[in-house]
RNA sequence: GCGCUUGUGGCUCAAUUGGAUAGAGCAUCUGACUACGGAUCAGAAGGUUGGGGGUUCGAGUCCCUCCAAGCGCGCCA
């Protein structure tokens, strides 16, 4: 990726996971022409004013961003503030200068301009931008409306949840499951092409351990040492057939559990990567006999090692135990390798207790010649369960673990995977699962698929009463003038900008919000707002049925992007 | 001991990556439809952003230093 390196005067700045620069603009979409010209049109506005004012070139750093705050209109500047020392002026007088030549040589569509604080200018925008904002929704609908391009094409291969294969998966392994599948929805969203992977850690004393635990449950025997001693097992020992191969049946038997409950909230893999398969494949001795030709693998104390410290690393790694084993290490190398035939990004997404092993594979991947960025690594927080007002330590070995299935059992999976995706990855979860049970029927995720289905009413009433939509185009959505109409408006409008930040930041919780607030802002727009009350006058009648229209989409793309359902009625 | 991550109302979390008066949801209290679904809406109360320094026009955010929590520091996987 090679975008100029040049200032961005949008409010976007440099990825601050991969140190990669992102274009300013949403470069080459259609989806968010209104926003995106608003925004150069008030970009360009304010530089010709600093140069006006004697400052120019314009200061590198000034944005022009969305207020936090209502009251401070629609687009601000900070430009005052950042261009103040440099012109040896007071930051709130260079403001209101500012302001005072934009009063006269007015950008397009600002309504009002005012100073204030330490010196931000303001711009309120007529309601007029909202309208064309109601119209580019309609018109590129759910497939296209904030649709970016981003990532141009360029290929992801993104690895997550990834559970050893000796049970079921657990309810902490759900989040990686939500996380990972809704980030490569908003990936493939922006332009990205994504593959997502699910690595099966299918050789190694644990897979043998637990199929001898299995073989144990069925004779009627305790499990061996440092075996596994859950529910399941016993379970599963009764299901297996007594001339299967222990370990490849339970192998078989854990990928099943985790496609089938995955899938049920809506978590798909394009592709399962068995370790076994990159030993046997010849992979790995490829990927140690590359590492070793390019002189960073030697020989100590009888086992192979690999010199990861030249990249990084606090301490060179084992690919070869002395006893002629194979370290974890090896093939994950070769497969991490292998991954980039499916993409030119390579993602893990990891949980906390493994990030001391991103440093190693870093370097190994250094070592063979990648660049820095093409690797990310994605660490989240582990997820806290509480139940019964004490936390449940999950272990599959002895056996105290809550599955992903007891919980989609309990509250299903679009709570499930909504309050998976409640929170910012990097923040530690705790899931009350008491809390969540009891709260299932005022569940924030029933907020939103709320909205969705009052809309649907809506439409099914008024087809009970004959009342049509007529063309968009013949309708005055100057009808729209009400703050809640405006206010409803102006949330969509937002939607290409938190999906940018969401792809850039790789945080899925951004959406969660967005399409709660886009759902709070309908229901007080139902609230205030009648479309088919006998009263209300048929061009507002009109511009109210399309504005519904307009939100029905947002909600659909937004709970696509979280892979929740939008049902039409509840 | 070293490293990574985190610390925000009673609880669970946001905060446009250095912006304006720190915002929501639960829980608590007070109100609101006799015409589209009350799984809704409006309002109140609740904060020294773990403590202390620093950087600057400006700090929850950056730096230093304490405190607390989680995780990691294997020829385990």
């Amino acid at each position: 990726m090679t975008s100029a390196p040049a200032p961005s005067r949008a409010g976007v700045t440099a990825d601050r996971r991969s140190g990669r620069e992102t274009p300013s603009r949403l470069a080459g979409d259609a989806s968010s022409i209104e926003a995106a010209m608003i925004r150069d049109q008030l970009v360009d506005a304010v530089e010709d004013a600093l140069a006006e004012l004697g400052v120019d070139p314009a200061p590198a750093d000034f944005v022009v961003e969305r207020p936090a705050r209502r009251e401070h209109g629609d687009w601000s500047t900070n430009a005052a503030l950042v261009s103040a020392k440099s012109a040896g002026r007071n930051p709130r007088e260079l403001g209101q200068a500012l302001a005072d030549y934009l009063s006269v040589n007015r950008p397009p569509h600002v309504e009002a301009l005012d100073i204030a604080g330490p010196g931000f200018v303001n711009f309120t925008l007529a309601p007029t931008w909202l309208h064309d904002v109601l119209v580019t929704v309609v018109e590129e609908g759910e497939q296209d409306y904030a649709r970016l391009d981003i990532g141009s094409g360029q290929s992801v291969n993104i690895e997550f949840v990834s559970a050893n294969p000796t049970g079921p998966i657990h309810a902490g392994g759900g989040r990686w499951g939500a996380y990972g599948d809704s980030l490569a929805r908003i990936l493939a969203r922006c332009g990205y092409a994504v593959h997502k992977e699910f690595y099966i850690n299918d050789r190694g004393v644990q897979t043998q351990l637990f199929g001898q635990s299995l073989v144990a449950r069925q004779d009627g025997e305790e499990p061996p040492e440092n075996g596994y001693a859950g529910q399941y097992i016993e379970e599963w020992a009764a299901e297996m057939p007594g001339d299967a191969d222990p370990a490849e049946w339970g192998k078989h038997r854990s990928l099943e559990d985790a496609r089938e409950v995955l899938g049920s909230m809506n978590v798909e893999f394009d592709s399962w990567s068995s370790e076994t398969a990159v030993v046997m494949s010849g992979a790995m001795d490829a990927a140690i006999g590359e590492l070793r030709a390019a002189g960073h693998v030697y020989e100590a104390e009888g086992a192979t090692w690999l010199r990861t410290t030249d990249f990084g690393d606090d301490q060179d790694r084992v690919l070869i135990k002395s006893d002629g084993e194979i370290a974890y290490f090896a093939p994950d190398i070769a497969y991490h390798l292998d991954k980039f035939r499916r993409g030119d990004l390579v993602i893990d997404v990891l949980g906390a207790d493994h990030h001391g092993y991103v440093p190693r594979m870093r370097a190994a991947l250094l070592a063979l010649g990648k660049p820095a960025d093409a690797y990310e690594a994605i660490v989240g927080q582990n997820v806290k369960l509480i139940r019964d007002g004490d936390e449940v330590k999950m272990s599959k070995r002895a056996g105290t673990i809550i599955e992903i299935r007891d919980l989609i059992d309990e509250v299903g999976p679009d709570v499930a995977r909504f309050a998976y995706l409640l929170q910012s990855i990097d923040s530690p979860q705790t899931i009350d699962l008491d809390l969540l049970t009891a709260q299932a029927s005022e569940n924030p995720v029933f907020y939103v698929q709320y909205a969705n289905a009052r809309i649907h009413s809506i439409g099914r009433e008024a087809a009970e009463r004959g009342v049509e939509r007529h063309p968009l185009a013949e309708v005055d959505l100057g009808a729209l003038v009400e703050e809640r109409e405006l206010e409803l408006l102006r949330q969509l409008s937002m939607l290409p900008e938190v999906l940018e930040v969401a792809c850039r930041e790789r945080a899925p919780h951004k959406i969660t919000n967005w399409v709660r607030d886009l759902a709070a802002a309908f229901h007080g727009f139902y609230r205030d707002c009648p479309i088919l009350r006998t009263d209300t006058p048929s061009d507002v009648q009109q511009a109210r049925l399309w504005l519904a229209e307009a939100t029905r989409i947002g909600l659909a793309i937004g709970l696509d992007l979280l892979g929740v359902s939008a049902p039409d009625r509840m």
